[in-house]
RNA sequence: GCCGGGGUGGCGGAAUUGGUAGACGCAGCGGAUUCAAAAUCCGCCGUUAGUGAUAUCGUGCGGGUUCGAGUCCCGCCCUCGGCACCA
């Protein structure tokens, strides 16, 4: 019989499915171990599954089957991030709703995941735009709303003009939408806030110390993102008035610094194009608003790139240095940013980069203050108290540098805190000078205790104090969109915004709209828009925004946890069970969601512990990031450097003298320029659709072929020959077990005494890959996985039919163990088929195979003979052998006199198990 | 610039953490089978020299530690990812 994926796969699936077979149970007494949440992150259902789900999936499912086996209550649940933009899109193209499309791609996606045999416990299956769902995420807003969680504000925010859209900080990626591209704009609009930054120290922490199940990448990820930074506000004090004669923001221009141990270095201050003071600088001089206006455009858009020259324009206006009491003249910069501290910061040239490059654009002092002291080395400490332009030339003549930038160790223009090239021959090592001068209060003490001595001074006369900055913004989650959970909240004349009351919850998503591009189809709606007023009764309106789809995600693997949950017979958001899996041993999913939806999960979950709704402070204990699908890109250049590219699949491909792919043909001909590796994607084509590979091969196949690529977290470039060969593997397989049922399935176990010498190299080797595999199965390595199960059957396969079925036996049931986390279908068949079913029970549940310890030590073993640390030869000894038995026999060995020179060994090494080096 | 990964045959990658570098697979070459092809099976497969046994060099580059370094240390180069006019 030959090897049928299609109808073994069909077989074992059904068979699954007759028994609910990965149905989880809280609790469950055939796991004595304990439970094992293993959860892959949330799919939008974009119609089909790419490469990247199996891979993921695929990983999850290896690693659920492989904790079952071991004694674990495993979870692994599956579920849709159904809510968000491309239903809207689609459903404009098709004219179809946003939920039936959805509701389809469900389908579609799903009968994929169960083609490819992923053993998910569909009970727990849930879609975010589920009203039984999304009555949750509009009941925690409303809890939120109670402990000032959640509040609404007016605030500038960032627009997308062709998705009619506010979007998220971390969704504008160089000043563009991240769906659409779009420049952004800035407008004001009120919508809701989410007060994540409340925790923005917790999840510091957290981040940093108690997050070890983590990657090192991707706490720091985190971290940048929260951005913390210690420093000192403080104010300038003026008196400077708007047009009606009232002193501007009360007198005070405050400012942040890190560096507030330099603030005798002021020689300037600069303030955003939009700050008030720019603002005023403008009304009082006319001839410098359009210069100003210049100012702003430089933003956050193309400028960035393109412009790094710092600009700037000096307003005539001064403010009062808060320690020295000198006047110091505001300017107004393009690289102060609004939106980030005050809008203004203090110029330090001497010691801060980029006021360096604006000062000496514009010619204003710079002020050194601080300098290097190190004495570590003997030589002369240069002399220096003042900064002035000439200074290059000072340094130029000594073999003190001034170095900026440039490694080579010459010396360039620009920004200098004196780094100080203390060796030259090792023009790397800087050192920075370290303590004040000039400055007699502040003379001798370092940055962090002049800081301290700074911010005191500043706090004695009511300017300034130490404080704590976070880059991490509050999150906005009011999405001017139809497709996503209802805000519940109701607009009325009389009483205002008002939350409806939690007896009303869901606020139910009409399914039936059709979106068409001009704004969400739910402010023309009646039919939801007419409610009545919860307080006061009379006629309002319903809010029509609805919530960022990372709402949905942040909380779902809590809603697998405990579906349809409820306490004392009333409906939940979660319940017990919740606090039986959570948190979550192993998440797994894509490096993309790095910040945004990790970061929104373990805040949500922070906020619900806060209210007693769980025990635990972290969801996930353990995460993984797969590597991406990558694959060759084949293009020819069209007009205007657009290129046309071609699958892969059409490309016949051609090489240069060395092996490398330089190009390819077409079928007609046409000649393809080779475009490199890259992301498989629609936009250069060269995806694998998973669905042509199932057909094609099977998904056995298709999931050994992913794992077998390259580690689970490794980048992998899809190679199609490779894929036969998995399929070749599998077929091998199938081959042995089929070829040799007769004796595999009557045979008896193996009397380890009875064996060949030859046999017992065979079983040796079969019970080190056996090792090897568990091994790697620890560590989740499973493209070493599959090595060691291919190892088992090279091994397994150099023994004849008949001669020994015992040893085959053994070997089936081994490598079909070894093998059924990758294959379950193909092991699963074979299992029943030799027997085994009747004998160990379901392979689901069979026990873990172990090496035998026995089969692992052998009579003799091979040592490795070095001579002086170099590999010459090999020698066999007993392997109880002790060390003086190793070392006279390696004395002897030939080899130490040809290599040896003929002299006496001086020292003899021995590793046991390993090797023996001779010196001489 | 700062932070974090990573550089190993023609290719994907392995090396159980300092002990035979290149496991396993792909591609390639030679052979068997076949009327032929596919499929399958057997053998070879880092470099240089040699008919060969064998020797030589070899894990991005330059040093170092060690009996022994892909692995540890110092200094570089390249590459991927994150953050950033963040004050």
């Amino acid at each position: 019989m030959v090897y049928d994926p299609k109808r073994i796969e069909a077989a074992a699936q059904s068979r699954w499915n007759a028994v609910d077979a990965y149905k989880a149970v809280e609790n469950d007494p055939r796991f004595p171990k304990g439970k094992y949440y293993a959860c892959s992150m949330l799919p939008y259902p974009s119609g089909r599954l790419h490469m990247g789900h199996v891979r993921n999936y695929t990983i999850n499912d290896m690693l659920a089957r492989y904790m079952r086996m071991q004694g674990y209550n495993v979870l692994m649940p599956m579920g849709w991030d159904a809510f968000g933009l491309p239903a809207e899109n689609a459903a404009m193209k098709n004219g179809v709703p946003p939920a039936k499309w959805t509701y389809e791609n469900i389908a579609v996606m799903k009968a994929q995941c169960k083609a490819l045999g992923l053993a998910f416990d569909w009970s727990r299956e849930l879609a975010t735009c589920d009203p039984a769902y999304y009555k949750w995420n509009q009941w925690f807003f409303l809890k939120m709303l109670e402990n000032g969680l959640a509040y609404r504000k007016t605030q500038i925010v960032n627009w997308d003009p062709v998705d009619q859209t506010v979007l998220a900080n971390e969704q504008v990626i160089d000043g563009r939408g991240w769906r659409s591209g779009a420049i952004v704009e800035k407008r004001e609009i009120p919508g809701y806030y989410l007060n994540i930054t409340k925790y923005s120290e917790e999840l510091l922490d957290y981040t940093l110390n108690k997050l070890p199940g983590w990657s090192e990448r991707l706490r720091t990820i985190q971290e940048n993102w929260i951005g913390k930074s210690e420093g000192v506000r403080f104010a300038f004090p003026h008196d400077i008035k708007d047009a009606s004669g009232k002193p501007i923001q009360d007198g005070k221009m405050y400012v942040f610094t890190t560096r507030a141990d330099t603030i005798m270095g002021v020689t300037f201050v600069a303030v955003a194009p939009e700050h008030p003071l720019a603002a005023r600088a403008g009304e009082l001089n006319p001839a410098l608003a359009p210069k100003i206006e210049a100012l702003k455009a430089g933003g956050t858009t193309e400028a960035e790139l393109a412009v790094k020259e710092k600009e700037g324009v000096a307003t005539g206006l001064f403010v009062t240095h808060p320690l020295s009491g000198e006047q110091i003249e505001v300017w107004v910069g393009n690289y102060v940013l609004i939106t980030y501290g005050d809008g203004a910061v203090m110029g330090v040239p001497a010691h801060d980069e980029r006021d360096w490059a604006f000062a000496w654009k514009y010619g204003i002092d710079i002020k050194q203050v601080t300098h290097f002291v190190t004495g570590a080395r003997a030589g002369s400490e240069p002399q220096v108290d003042r900064i002035n332009q000439p200074i290059f030339s000072a340094y130029a003549e000594s073999h003190w540098h001034v170095s900026y930038g440039d490694k080579s160790g010459a010396y360039t223009t620009g920004w200098i805190e004196l780094w100080r090239v203390t060796d030259s021959n090792n023009l790397g090592t800087r050192t920075r000078f370290d303590e004040m001068q000039q400055c007699a209060w502040l003379e001798g003490l370092n940055t962090s205790n002049a800081v301290d001595v700074v911010a005191k001074a500043l706090a004695e006369k009511g300017l300034g104090e130490k404080k704590t900055t976070y880059r991490l913004r509050d999150w906005g989650i009011s999405r001017q969109r139809y497709w996503g959970t209802p805000i519940p909240v109701i607009h009325c004349e009389d009483c205002g915004v008002v939350p409806v009351p939690y007896e009303d919850l869901p606020v139910v998503l009409p399914e039936d709209l059709i979106p068409d591009g001009s704004g969400s189809p739910l402010k023309t709606d009646e039919k939801f828009l007419q409610c009545s007023c919860p307080k006061c009764g009379k006629p309002a309106r319903r809010e029509t925004d609805t919530m960022d789809t990372f709402v949905d995600s942040a909380w779902y693997y809590m809603r697998y946890a405990s579906p349809n949950a409820e306490i004392d017979g009333k409906p939940t958001m979660v319940d017990a069970r919740n606090d039986y899996w959570m948190p979550m041993d192993q998440y797994i999913g894509g490096i993309e969601h790095a910040v945004l939806h990790l970061l929104y999960a373990r805040f949500w979950t922070k906020a619900m512990r806060d209210m007693g709704m769980l025990k635990f402070d972290e969801p996930f204990e353990r995460l993984m990031n797969h590597g991406m699908l990558l694959n060759h890109i084949f293009f020819t250049p069209g007009e205007h450097g657009a290129k046309n590219y071609f699958p892969p699949t059409e490309v016949e491909t051609t090489h240069d003298e060395k092996g490398h792919i330089n190009g390819g043909t077409l079928p007609d001909g046409t000649r393809v320029e080779y475009g490199g590796i890259g992301k498989m994607g629609k936009s250069e084509r060269n995806g694998v659709d998973p669905q042509d590979l199932i057909d094609k091969y099977g998904a056995d196949t298709a999931r050994l072929y992913v794992m077998f690529v390259g580690g689970p977290e490794d980048p992998a470039v899809w190679s199609d020959t490779a894929v036969e060969g998995a399929m070749r593997f599998l077929r091998r397989v199938w081959t042995y077990c089929a070829d040799r049922a007769g004796e595999i399935s009557s045979a008896g176990a193996v009397d380890a005494s009875k064996l060949t010498s030859e046999l017992k190299t065979t079983r040796f080797e079969l019970h080190s890959a056996l090792k090897q595999s568990n091994y790697d199965y620890e560590r989740r390595q499973y493209n070493t996985v599959v090595s060691a199960t291919m190892k088992m059957l090279n091994t397994l396969e150099a023994v004849k039919p008949g001669v020994c079925p015992a040893l085959s036996r053994e070997g089936a049931s081994v490598l079909l163990r070894a093998l059924y986390p990758v294959a379950p279908h193909v092991t699963c068949e074979l299992w029943s088929d030799l027997g085994f079913e009747k004998v160990h029970g379901s392979l689901l549940d069979a026990a873990w195979p172990q090496p035998d310890t026995a089969a692992l030590v052998r009579d003799e073993i091979e040592l490795v003979l070095q001579i002086n640390g170099k590999t010459r030869g090999a020698i066999t000894v007993s392997s109880s052998a002790d060390k003086a038995t190793i070392e006279s026999a390696a004395a002897a060995a030939p080899e130490v006199q040809k290599f040896g020179e003929g002299r006496a060994p001086k020292k003899i090494i021995v590793v046991p198990g390993r090797l023996v080096n001779i010196v001489v």
